[in-house]
DNA sequence: GAGCAGGTTTCCT
DNA sequence: AGGAAACCTGCT
């Protein structure tokens, strides 16, 4: 447990930048702190934390992007970023929290007014995003997310940008790259506690170095085709196939289950030791082309403990 | 210290 | 087909 590096470390030599002044978004994203939180730390991003000092405030990282976010008075989403990277900043940001997409009118297309679980789920989380995070890495964090809680992912993302990932800024590091993975034996993977997932990334690394462009392909493939081709993948199952599809590629036909899925589908809608594809394929009929963003709301839902 | 976790694969009926 | 067990690791 390292102190984070601060800003300004009063060598005389200027090490960092300081963070740009708080802005919001050309398109402002309205949002709740607590929604915030939800959608920063709550199973989609595994790289935000709070900053320590400042409340309200979270820092995390993706493709070789920094930045902090925070909720004003407004209840608009600002965001900050070290001076040097802030100009090419507002678009990053834009593609990150899918700012364009108007998530309180796609919730209104689920079919809530026939559903009063859905209905009071989406009243008590109102403007729950799904964010769009570069394709790459959300493969990477699901790859190690099997069997594991959300700060022990967290961590071990954090060894692997650490041991093998690019300097972004200050001490920050970004995960490495699939062609990067490619190069770093299974051993040293196993050295950043993948345990058994080691394996799996260490080939599926291979498998990609061999397969041009099928990083870039993967998200324009509609959705059926796009979980075809992730579950050839080792390691990845159906249920992380949807994370990644859902997470980091927009496609929200996507219905991860998961333990937090298969218990609340059994206990609201009754689907008492349906397994896993079968939920699924209920999920996809029951909430339509935008399943994913219902799963969303169940799954914060359930996580909230109700 | 045994048991278990936001799965997947493998190996059995 | 469908159901266990095994797989690593860190946390309770």
């Amino acid at each position: 447990m390292r102190a984070r590096k601060r800003e300004n470390n009063g060598s005389g030599v200027a090490k960092t930048t300081g963070w740009s002044p708080w802005q919001s978004l050309p398109t402002p994203v309205r949002i709740s702190p607590e929604v915030l939180a939800e959608t920063l730390a709550g199973g989609q991003a595994f790289r935000w934390k709070r900053v320590h000092d400042q409340p309200g405030v979270w820092q995390g990282v993706w493709a070789k992007m920094v930045a902090r976010a925070r909720v004003n008075e407004a209840c608009e989403l600002e965001w900050s970023a070290p001076e040097t990277m802030a100009a090419r900043f507002a678009p990053a940001l834009e593609t990150y929290f899918a700012a364009d997409v108007n998530f309180a009118a796609l919730a209104d297309q689920l079919p809530w007014r026939t559903d009063i679980i859905l209905e009071e789920r989406i009243r008590a989380q109102p403007a729950l995003r799904l964010l769009k995070q570069p394709f790459g890495e959300t493969l990477l964090a699901f790859l190690c997310s099997s069997a594991k809680r959300i700060p022990h992912i967290a961590q071990i993302c954090e060894k692997m940008a650490a041991r093998f990932g690019e300097p972004v800024w200050d001490d920050v590091k970004a995960l490495p790259t699939w062609p990067r993975l490619a190069e770093i034996s299974e051993q040293d993977l196993q050295g950043c506690g993948l345990g058994y997932r080691a394996r799996f990334i260490h080939d599926t690394a291979r498998l990609l170095a061999q397969e041009r462009d099928w990083e870039e392909r993967l998200p324009h493939a509609p959705y059926a085709q796009a979980h075809e081709w992730l579950t050839a993948l080792p390691g990845v199952g159906p249920k992380i196939a949807d994370c990644v599809l859902l997470f980091g590629a927009a496609k929200y036909e996507a219905f991860p289950v998961d333990t937090w899925i298969l218990q609340a589908m059994a206990k609201r809608y009754g689907l008492h030791g349906w397994r896993p594809a079968q939920v699924a394929q209920f999920g996809r009929a029951h909430f339509g082309p935008l399943a994913g963003l219902a799963q969303q709301f169940l799954f914060a839902g359930e996580r909230a403990g109700k």
